[in-house]
RNA sequence: GGGUGCGUAACUCAGCGGAUAGAGUAGCUGCCUUCUAAGCAGCGAGUCGUAGGUUCAAGUCCUACCGCACCCGCCA
């Protein structure tokens, strides 16, 4: 099973070793999606650029090429067009055999990477004891998306969350917390992340305005850097409150993530000072170690150094990023690393990339890439700034979206005269609010700046969630009613449906098995996280690449347990009568296509691939939304001009089975961005 | 001053060296006794910042300039 354009390009590239000769055994055609559809489905540029390497003219390459050219079974005759461009038109049966062969295709025939490779996706990484804000939405939501695609094409993916949980902002909150609340020091839970908020507006004032303070903050990273026990409990405290505070967040959006904070790496940093040392990189200058980089220089022309040791002592940020690459390729065995920041710090990560390489630390195999997205803008244009005081907080943007789509359904429930449980319109708000913040953000080129706006972002028209929602809940309404008719008529009526006792106990099963597997992934991580006991499972044969996979399978599977009894959950809220029969396997009709809108929804359900190989090599998330608001967009222009319920048979069947194709088509590249999907709405 | 990114319809943005540059919003006009109208069909709207260059072919690549934003030695 293989799309079409691979199909294509294939033929393309045997046509011209025909042509031409075995140099053309590995060349890439030039075969793309139709510039117009006037023009056909694909055209292929290859004769114009090989006009001038042949010494002939591209019309007459064209013809070379036709003569060899073999697609007579997915494409109605060739012809040529313009200055020498190739246009193929694919046939509605080759379109239907296609269709038809993904019916029972869990992947809908995308296949996994040939190269399956170890990638790590850093994103997300708030600060700890600072609240999350809508600077972190961007990476957060572009980086799961990023992974979950990784994901879906086979790679093995480690998501982690670098969060800020060490450095100079530390001495200042513990300094202040030992002055107003010496109790936290010794009691759990004495302070609460609300408070911690503005604890640490507090411990930032009392820090900018008195002189003895900033030097006992200063002195208490020292304490904590030294590894003073109750220094180091004040850490702990802060660090477990706002941890339970991101997770709130992180449950609400539905992004798996493992925390690994930029104070894991700690005992690694005198190790990268040695190697820089010692690969005669090292300077010092001011007090500072540092190294100078190539092609960086100051206001005055000298060249800029990258600091490693600061003149107290400390090390700072690039230091770290240097001990985690050399941790990550290392220990992970990561074959390509990606970093989800903001654009601003394109120039640190040339830098510490830069240095790595230098260092030797960072070798040619491994391909490490800064995915950068653009500021969080007002609408005045400027940088939404973190101590402005106006920054909104990530909790009240989804609060807002939320409630934004619970009025909008309110007023459509009474507008079409129907009666919703509360639950129902909770889960429909929820899911549609959320969903509605995540696409906004996907939706755009990351590289360009995003203006934050609530009436843009919760808009419920044009290229939004709610859209592709709507068409995915109009597609399984009509499956519903379809695919209950057909069984009315086809199936004995003893294996209509699921019993719920059954699935009660089968969810109960579900969720203590699941639990089994938690507790295990989560003690191999935890051990995992302890460098020396580490260093012993190695020792003990286990090997760190077996106990990589084993966690990863372990994940994964909790994950799909965790899925299903959330589908679940949402089924019995959604209150859906029974459990919907799926078409796959109970009708024996197939795909035909006659109509154009049937036609031209084919050839994009045909295109899904493209899109996610798309994403996976440009990292470009909003390829992915592009594809999946024209497919919505192409079956809402079948669903008005072709009846699907009322039509004979078997037209009726067709129409239904590609009515399916295309739910399912939706629903994976939703779930590829993170989004869920609602059967009713 | 140096660096990075951006500049496309009134607004927000897509755009992969290829044929006549596309969506969505907003505005106007039609379409619900028929599968969910959060929908569909239609209309108007452009010197792709400016000037050069490379190429058979440039919104796309290169150079310069203009404008905006961001980054630039001990924050991340």
């Amino acid at each position: 099973m293989t799309y079409p354009l691979a199909v294509l390009q294939q033929r393309v590239r045997q046509a011209l070793v025909a042509a031409f000769g075995s140099d053309f055994a590995t060349y890439d055609p030039l075969v793309v999606p139709a510039s117009n559809p006037k023009f056909g489905d694909y055209q292929s540029n290859d004769a114009l650029p090989l006009a001038k390497r042949l010494q002939q003219k591209p019309r007459d390459l064209a013809e070379q090429i036709l003569a060899q050219l073999q697609v007579s079974d997915l494409c109605t005759p060739p012809a040529i067009a313009g200055p020498g461009f190739i246009n193929f038109a694919l046939t509605p049966a080759y379109l239907a055999r296609q269709l038809n062969a993904r019916r029972n295709d869990p992947r809908l025939g995308v296949a996994p990477a040939k190269q399956r490779q170890r990638v790590i996706v850093d994103f997300s990484s708030p600060n700890i004891a600072k609240e999350m804000h809508v600077g972190h939405l961007r990476s957060t939501i572009i980086g799961d998306s990023l992974a979950r695609v990784l994901e879906f094409r086979g790679h093995d993916v480690l998501r982690l969350n670098h969060v800020g949980d060490w450095g100079t902002q530390f001495g200042m909150l513990i300094a202040y917390l030992r002055e107003v609340q010496p109790a936290a020091l010794t009691t759990a839970d004495a302070v609460d992340l609300g408070d911690l908020v503005v604890f640490y507006r507090q411990a930032k004032q009392r820090f900018d305005a008195d002189e003895q303070f900033r030097e006992t903050a200063r002195q208490e990273v020292v304490k904590l850097q030294a590894g003073a026990e109750d220094s180091r409990r004040a850490w702990q405290l802060i660090c477990a409150q706002s941890r339970r505070e991101f997770q709130k967040i992180y449950d609400r959006l539905d992004i798996d993530l493992q925390e690994r904070g930029e104070s894991f790496y700690n005992p690694l940093l005198p190790g990268i000072v040695e190697t820089l040392e010692r690969t005669g990189l090292l300077e010092e200058n001011a007090g500072a170690q540092c190294v100078f980089l190539d092609g960086f220089q100051n206001k005055d022309g000298q060249p800029l150094p990258l600091i490693v040791k600061k003149s107290d002592g400390g090390f700072n940020y690039a230091t770290t990023d240097l001990a985690a690459l050399q941790y990550r390729i290392g220990k992970d065995e990561a074959e390509r690393i990606l970093y989800v920041t903001d654009a601003g710090q394109a120039n640190h990560f040339t830098q510490v990339f830069q240095v790595a390489r230098r260092a030797g630390l960072l070798t040619e195999d491994v391909e490490v890439v800064h995915v950068p997205f653009g500021l969080v803008q007002g609408e005045d244009g400027k940088k939404l700034k973190t101590r402005s005081g106006e920054t909104v907080r990530l909790r009240d943007l989804l609060d807002e979206a939320v409630a934004w789509a619970r009025a909008d359904l309110d007023k459509r429930l009474v507008e079409g005269d129907r009666q919703e449980s509360e639950s129902f319109s909770q889960q429909v708000a929820t899911t549609v609010g959320i969903a509605a913040v995540k696409y906004a953000d996907l939706s755009q080129n990351r590289t360009s700046n995003y203006i934050f706006s609530f009436d843009k972002m919760l808009a419920l028209q044009g290229n939004t969630a709610p859209y592709l929602l709507y068409a995915y809940a109009r597609i399984r309404s009509i499956i519903r009613k379809g695919a209950i008719d057909l069984a009315a008529q086809n199936q004995p009526a003893t294996t209509r449906g699921v019993q719920w006792s059954v699935l009660a106990i089968a969810a109960g099963a579900l969720f203590a098995g699941s639990a089994g597997l938690y507790i295990t992934s989560r003690m191999l991580h935890e051990i995992g996280t302890i460098p020396f006991l580490a260093g012993l499972l190695q020792l003990v044969g286990i090997g760190y690449s077996l106990r990589f996979g084993s966690r990863n399978l372990l994940r994964q599977r909790d994950r799909q347990a965790f899925r299903q009894r959330l589908q679940q959950t949402r089924l019995a809220v959604l209150g859906e009568p029974r459990p919907t029969p799926r078409l796959v396997g109970h009708s024996t009709g197939a795909i035909e296509l006659r109509e154009e809108p049937e036609l031209v929804l084919a050839k994009h359900l045909l295109q899904l691939d493209e899109a996610i190989a798309e994403v996976e090599t440009e990292l470009l998330p909003n390829r992915l939304c592009q594809y999946l608001f024209e497919l919505s967009q192409k079956y809402n222009q079948f669903y008005d001009a072709c009846p699907v319920l009322s039509a004979p048979e078997p037209v009726r069947t067709s129409r239904l089975m590609l009515c399916e194709l295309t739910a399912r088509t939706l629903q994976l590249g939703l779930t590829l961005l993170g989004i869920p999907v609602l059967e009713r709405m």
